[in-house]
DNA sequence: TCCAATCGCGTACGTTGTACTCGAAATGAC
DNA sequence: GTCATTTCGAGTACAACGTACGCGATTGGA
């Protein structure tokens, strides 16, 4: 098998499977880079310059080399991505066993995966598979094993550790939705809210065709909580729902 | 104010608010198509081939023109995606106001949704902030309404809603997730399972190291289920969890 | 009939991911 | 030390993208 069809048929292969030549033994130049130091430098310029600046040739730059030479470390730009993602999950800071207290560790889960979000804001606006790199599935299998104990079956497990990361994504991407536009068109959200969407709320809510939006412009309270509060705000909602499918604890 | 001045000022306007020039009087060429010719078009696209496919050349030849005439009903592709979510929406059907059974109308709004992002399973792949839309807004003020009259506030309406419909766009994510995928390497999905994550999911398993996950392979029955009885389930947890907000309505 | 406005759309530019290619560098065997 | 072998770094090239610009064709009103 030449190389060439080698490298075609392992491009088939998850990122995961495909170890980066480390330690090698034998002839032939060193490797100059690193998979991590490639992965550290994309993450840099998409947090400074958004996911669409972190090309091949910018993240190169960023390390003073050829886009091309990026190509002997990481099969595709797809692929590079997918470590990005798994790279900044592994910020999230967690004990090595749940507390025992359910509510206190997804909620930690979740506090720790919101801060991700915004330290990362490239990530939120990503819609993929869920990448299954260790830093994930270490994740994952915490917020798993909060739920274990009280004799749900696996599949209620998962659904009910679903909401929690299903909320999450959603309020995070709400959160910074505006920056990845503001990028693009060069207006902050202020300018953004009077300019683009104002005009047509105002339009909307005067034209009074949908009542139960107009209350949520007039009498919700929502947006102009701090951040914190409103992540929080919904947090409690998804937790509460998640304590009535738990054998009762605090009552009876 | 210069026509180029103008055309620049305009972009910067939700495509909403900028209807397009219909039926109008006075000297000059009449449009030979529409911005729902246009919008129909691209969404045709994306439905054969994903949402890669409809670029700006694809949904002008597919009308049999050139790709710079669709310019003069959309002012950029971003825009002409938005009109296509809303115009997918508009597939949703609703009837004109709530049963007064507030779980069988969330049901509702959540399966038609999800029937949404099947036919089109390249708008789950999308996000964005909620397109504002008027059939985005119909259906996102039916859904509200559905939890009106329990006397709750309406950040708690809003909060609660969106637990569906977090739950209803991960799911339907979840669904389709491999189709994008397939279409990128040309595997379907049992290729897909049995060369790319197999393999991988095999090795993490026997490497005992993620003890929940492990058990989600070997005990779940989630991913066995078929596709309507797996959404079901989880829709189920979310309206319990949603049951557990409201005032008492069966029990007391 | 003629003017001014509008449409259809060809051409062109800057950017993207990445296939191909080849000289440079590093090593083990002798 | 010398050389054959192997791998790395990176320049060049290509196809495809969104879209700015500009021009001939078309149209209604004066």
């Amino acid at each position: 098998m030449s190389a060439a069809e080698m490298s075609a048929a392992e491009a088939q292969v998850s990122i995961w499977m495909r170890p980066e030549n480390v330690e090698r033994s034998g002839p032939g130049r060193r490797p100059g880079y690193s998979r991590a130091q490639i992965t550290q430098a994309a993450v840099d310029v998409a947090d400074r310059e958004g996911l669409d600046a972190a090309t091949m040739r910018r993240v190169a730059q960023e390390l003073g080399t050829g886009a091309m030479s990026l190509y002997r470390y990481v099969p595709k730009r797809d692929d590079l991505i997918d470590l990005m993602l798994d790279a900044v999950v592994g910020e999230i800071e967690l004990p090595e066993r749940p507390s025992g207290d359910w509510r206190a560790d997804l909620s930690l889960v979740a506090h720790q995966t919101r801060a991700v979000g915004l330290r990362h804001p490239w990530q939120a606006t990503l819609t993929r598979r869920p990448t299954l790199g260790p830093n994930s599935l270490r994740v994952y299998d915490f917020a798993l094993s909060a739920l274990d104990g009280f004799g749900l079956h696996i599949d209620e497990m998962t659904s009910l550790c679903g909401m929690v990361g299903d909320y999450v994504a959603s309020a995070v991407r709400d959160e910074i939705g505006w920056l990845d536009h503001a990028r693009h068109t060069g207006m902050n959200r202020k300018q953004w809210m009077a300019q683009y969407v104002g005009p047509y709320v105002r339009h909307v809510v005067e034209s009074e065709q949908y009542p139960l939006f107009n209350r949520t412009i007039r009498e919700g309270r929502l947006s102009h909580l701090s951040p914190d509060a409103r992540f929080q705000y919904g947090l409690n909602h998804v937790l509460n729902g998640i304590a009535a499918a738990l054998p009762d604890t605090t009552t009876g």
